[in-house]
DNA sequence: TAAGCTAGCGGTACACTGTACGAATGTCAA
DNA sequence: TTGACATTCGTACAGTGTACCGCTAGCTTA
């Protein structure tokens, strides 16, 4: 019912651990071995503790990735005073630390589905307002605007993120060579004219390495990024209000 | 090794089931009782046969669950005929569409995770490359076209999922009687400027509930969609070419 | 200092998961 | 009818999260 935050860690006895402790072991694990490896066991073990143990600390095993998750929003903070003075500078630098965060830990957004969001997403929302707060439009409006940037943001996140497990599940080369046969074969049967005329020139193989190459290019992020930018700037100077549903 | 798209069903003698029934029955499931009650045992017992019968028509959960996300890009295609001629109205409905379906499957993205791309997969990539086939800028530049416009899509698809999930679990009013203690107890302690200034001068549930109706609002999908599409429009329109990161 | 309370620890057990193995059953070709 | 083998599925095992409960060590009070 209520969530971590709201609870105290144990402590008027002397605790033998504690909870920074046991969400530092969990992330360590989910870098070094992927998320699926973070068990309550494993987690235990790395701290040097029995596995029930655990359970005086965190109430349930979401509660811990809800832990890991806070650990990762702070990561993503802008550290004080650095936050730009303009709107798009300031989203710009936000959205640039969020990728640059979740690049370094693939597994988090996958444990971040129903995180219920603790201290330092708090302050993360805090430095989002921060940066649309010299606008001269309306709450909603500016709710909106913070919207739509973290929705690109997440989406870059996710897509990469899925590559990025691929890849570092199989090599490069080994994925291609998998998928190749029955993609050849499905290509030739002539229902697909434009995937049929993309590979057309080119080598296959080297169709499909410039594929990959676009997926996980870090440039494509800044270049979408700056092209919503645009656009929300566009709207912005355009004279006519932002368009609120409401 | 190689995906389920590539072995035959069993057929030479009739089997009892098919793949199209066990991945309907699982989808099912899913969007009745939630992506996590689709084990193995549960699917079996709702077509009616042994756990272990599904093996032979599936060869890991995995591949279960790829044939979910095939059908759920089934429901993303565009009908033979109906994409738009040009390029943004084209996208946009692509667009639409993936943001319909998913909104009809919220679990689909989280089993999306390490999927392969089916057949509908191809299908989808197909009618994508359709719309931005009478640009005239370079592969490359397509594809980096069609990466951000999908990255935004599944970005706002992913972050409403979550909302969707927490709400559905609680109803609207309860989960934010549950935030609220914690809520304001951070709030009071002036570390959060801008969030105080957010909920100053109105009702601290009625900011809530706006900020949730934000969140939810079908409406900032297409708000954002269009800023983008601007900002793509802008750039092609611009004179100077795509900018490649190559 | 001694007693006792209890916070903190962790072993055992249970219901659940995916799936390897192999025995039983059914259906076809000969 | 007989063999071959595709198809079905019961059993078993290693893994998961965690409820329950006995134990021990350390603080508080007498």
């Amino acid at each position: 019912m209520s969530s971590i935050w709201d609870r105290p860690e144990p402590g008027t006895r002397k605790p033998r651990h504690s909870r920074e402790q046991i969400a530092a072991a969990a992330l360590a694990i989910a870098d070094r071995e992927g998320f699926d490896a973070v068990s309550m066991r494993r987690v235990a073990e790395e701290v040097g503790a029995g596995t029930m143990t655990l359970y005086h600390y965190v109430r349930t095993k979401a509660d811990l990735i809800d832990l890991m998750d806070d650990a990762i929003m702070g990561e993503v903070l802008i550290p004080d005073g650095e936050l730009p003075a303009t709107w798009r500078a300031a989203m710009r630098m936000i959205a640039c630390s969020s990728h640059a965060a979740f690049l370094r830990h693939p597994w988090a957004l996958r444990a971040m589905t129903d995180s219920n969001g603790g201290p330092n997403g708090l302050r993360h929302f805090e430095q989002s307002l921060a940066a649309v707060a010299s606008l001269e439009i309306d709450t909603r409006a500016k709710l909106e605007l913070m919207g739509i940037v973290d929705d690109y943001v997440f989406g870059y996140v996710f897509r990469s993120a899925e590559v990025t497990a691929a890849l570092t599940a199989r090599a490069t080369d080994e994925l291609i060579e998998g998928l190749l046969p029955h993609f050849e074969l499905q290509i030739r049967s002539g229902d697909y004219p434009h995937i049929q005329a993309l590979f057309g020139d080119a080598d296959t193989r080297q169709t499909w390495e410039l594929i990959v190459d676009v997926m996980t290019a870090e440039s494509r992020f800044e270049q979408g990024l700056d092209l919503l930018l645009d656009g929300i700037e566009a709207k912005l100077a355009g004279g006519g209000a932002w368009s609120s549903a409401g």
